[in-house]
DNA sequence: CGGCTTTGACCGGCGC
DNA sequence: GCGCCGGTCAAAGCCG
């Protein structure tokens, strides 16, 4: 059997505070690598509970606070807020009925409340740390082979939230999007398989765009491991004129929160890096809370260390749904001579 | 000296 | 077949 994708997208709370508190909270989302986002009405999806395929559900009260210390004031902040379980199955609140039999299908071999804890865990598996808030959005995505990938979208504070060892092998421009992918492997363990790609949000610089793939096949690194590159690139980032030649001036330095300079730039310092510098403190603190919460809530999961079969929602799943209401960009509309992208992208 | 980033090259999948 | 695109490789250089 092929193994299935997993598929989605976390937006921290902060970010409808800020940003959408007056706005109808539908979004629709694509990226820029042929994924297909769908939408979701989530007033209207989370008061009406269309479960298809998670009846435990039903039971769920959205205005009542029942986890760790996060008030749900609004409709709108509910689906913001806390039990990222619900969230997770969110993006199946609008899957037609005709879709319902593959969700059923896909996770035939457990009950409502397994899949919940793995969900949990998967998350916290691939991105190191449970997002305290989050909002799940249906991500439709058209794509051929695939293994598990987790899309996590974080502000600057939420990529600190991650505990793992990463060592950046590459950075690309990616079509559609003015900002620059790069691509991290897992350097605490020689033959770990698992990934992470950093990209800046088109649609709101201010968020991040995690993808973790694979698993780590190890327990989580060192602390000191991880510091290494943190701190190297923080010097670099704020030394201003760190001779990074080579590149004739084409690097563009980058600090925190400004947005890159053209899709053509390829020599970029890792902006995404520069975010973990409020440092070793925070990490540490951050690291800790994870743990904590880990056994508050009476798991015993060692996150990283992962059992090969647990599905999750595959990409295929998604792959007929794409004229369900997802959105797909026309890449007609990038000019490749000229490397400008329409704003509709960004 | 080890581990990191940078960055051009390389490679495979895919659409035309 | 060809070119585009995303993902990876690996040489070179940086840093503590």
């Amino acid at each position: 059997m092929e193994d299935w994708g997993l598929q989605a997208v976390i937006r921290p709370k902060s970010h409808l505070d800020h940003h959408h508190h007056h706005h109808h909270p539908q979004q629709q989302y694509l990226d820029h690598q042929d994924y297909l986002y769908g939408s979701i009405d989530i007033e209207k999806e989370y008061d009406q509970s269309l479960l298809f395929g998670f009846p435990h559900l039903l039971d769920h009260d959205p205005h009542h606070d029942h986890n760790h210390g996060f008030e749900r004031t609004s409709a709108m902040e509910t689906i913001a807020v806390t039990d990222e379980l619900d969230q997770l199955y969110k993006p199946f609140y609008q899957v037609p009925a005709a879709a319902a039999a593959d969700v059923q299908i896909i996770h035939h071999h457990d009950s409502d409340q397994q899949i919940q804890q793995e969900h949990e865990q998967e998350i916290k598996k691939f991105c190191g740390t449970a997002p305290k808030t989050s909002q799940v959005t249906p991500k439709l995505k058209k794509r051929k082979n695939q293994q598990k990938r987790v899309v996590v979208q974080v502000t600057a504070d939420g990529l600190s939230s991650d505990p793992w060892a990463w060592r950046k092998y590459g950075q690309k421009p990616i079509k559609g999007s003015i900002y620059p992918r790069s691509y991290y492997r897992c350097s605490s363990s020689k033959g770990c398989l698992a990934r992470r790609q950093v990209e800046q949000s088109c649609t709101d610089s201010s968020f991040y765009i995690l993808t973790y793939t694979a698993d780590h096949n190890h327990p989580q690194p060192t602390r000191r491991n991880s510091l290494a590159g943190i701190n190297r690139n923080r010097f670099k980032a704020t030394t201003p004129k760190s001779p990074t030649n080579s590149d004739n001036g084409k690097t563009v330095t980058i600090s925190k929160g400004s947005p890159f300079e053209s899709p053509s730039t390829r020599s970029v310092s890792s902006f995404e890096d520069e975010v973990f510098q409020p440092s070793f403190i925070k990490q540490e603190s951050e690291e800790t809370l994870f743990y904590d919460k880990f056994e508050d809530q009476g798991h015993t999961v060692m996150p990283g260390i992962l059992d090969d079969d647990y599905m999750v929602f595959g990409d295929d799943f998604f792959e007929g749904l794409e004229d369900l209401g997802g959105y797909k960009m026309d890449s007609s509309s990038y000019n490749s001579s000229t490397k400008q992208f329409p704003l509709v992208f960004c």
